[in-house]
DNA sequence: TAAGTATGTTAAG
DNA sequence: TTAACCTACTTAC
């Protein structure tokens, strides 16, 4: 289930459990026999995170790649692991903790050049303090191409994934079909601002949580459709107006939005 | 039990 | 534009 938050949320947690120790790797899978090899016997540095792109670097060894895709996920404790079942394709152990990688788009080693050669395909992400938000909304204002797609375009914006960007663009009462053109200064930072606020939250509670305190229950556990506005809400009311929400595929990914909230328009 | 769906990306056509 | 990757959860029967 990973946006941005869940990779930054990862790092985080990562180097907490590992970081410092020497640890031992394995691929019980056999997919990544010999780059957990390489892995194997080395000390982690640390861990960091860019977009929804996972880095581990090792002490004298090789960097660590992790992208976990669509399906892709990790799960992790302390003491003894379970036996190793299915497809696992990276199992790392420390001095008490194990955490196990199935199912990752990419797992692999880099050298410092083709980590250059990634980070600079990529966007400034909301979740890093060293993000250049201008850089993005000079490309965004002179894209023909609609801002919904521009968002989930990892060149443009790093780590926004589905629910972010149907979200915000709800928030900011933007027509998710409107040209990157004409997108308003004003709109753009208003959006981003946001975006690091959003994002934060879900680093600090791995959830995704959208929707303003005066429009959801005040119960503390929320389901996931209290959670959101627009998000897999097709045909339900919208939260502020009750028209229908819409849902039509863009940038090969189902959108969601509110035509009364997000009209066509400038802005 | 099977089918459908998913918070993602890349490469082929 | 489409298929492929590949796991887990939800829904239908």
């Amino acid at each position: 289930m990973p946006e941005g938050h869940t990779i930054h949320r990862l790092a985080r947690e990562q180097n907490r459990a590992f970081a410092g120790q020497r640890l031992r790797a394995s691929s019980p899978q056999g997919r990544f026999v010999d780059g957990a090899a390489r892995i194997d016997g080395h000390v982690l540095r640390s861990t960091d995170a860019y977009g929804k792109h996972l880095f581990h670097r090792y002490v004298d060894g090789p960097i660590l790649h992790v992208h976990l895709g669509l399906f892709g996920g990790f799960s992790s404790g302390s003491g003894e692991p379970p036996e190793p079942r299915g497809a696992l394709r990276l199992r790392l152990r420390g001095e008490t903790a194990w955490t196990d990688l199935r199912g990752p788009t990419a797992c692999e080693l880099l050298d410092p050049p083709e980590l250059t050669a990634l980070m600079a395909r990529l966007g400034p992400d909301p979740l890093r303090r060293d993000a250049d938000p201008a850089s993005a909304y000079r490309r965004i204002a002179r894209s023909p191409t609609s801002i919904g797609a521009l968002l989930m375009d990892q060149k443009f914006v790093a780590g926004i994934g589905n629910v972010y960007r149907a979200e915000v663009l709800f928030r900011h009462h933007i027509d998710p079909f409107r040209a990157g053109r004409d997108l308003s200064e004003a709109n753009w930072w208003a959006m981003w601002a946001d975006l690091v606020a959003l994002m934060r939250f879900g680093v600090r509670t791995g959830r995704i949580v959208t929707v303003r305190p005066e429009h959801r229950p005040r119960r503390r556990l929320l389901t996931r459709d209290e959670s959101f506005y627009v998000y897999r809400r097709t045909g339900q009311p919208c939260r502020i107006c009750a028209t229908p929400i819409r849902a039509a595929v863009l940038a090969a990914r189902n959108l969601f939005w509110c035509p009364n909230c997000q009209p066509p328009g400038a802005g």
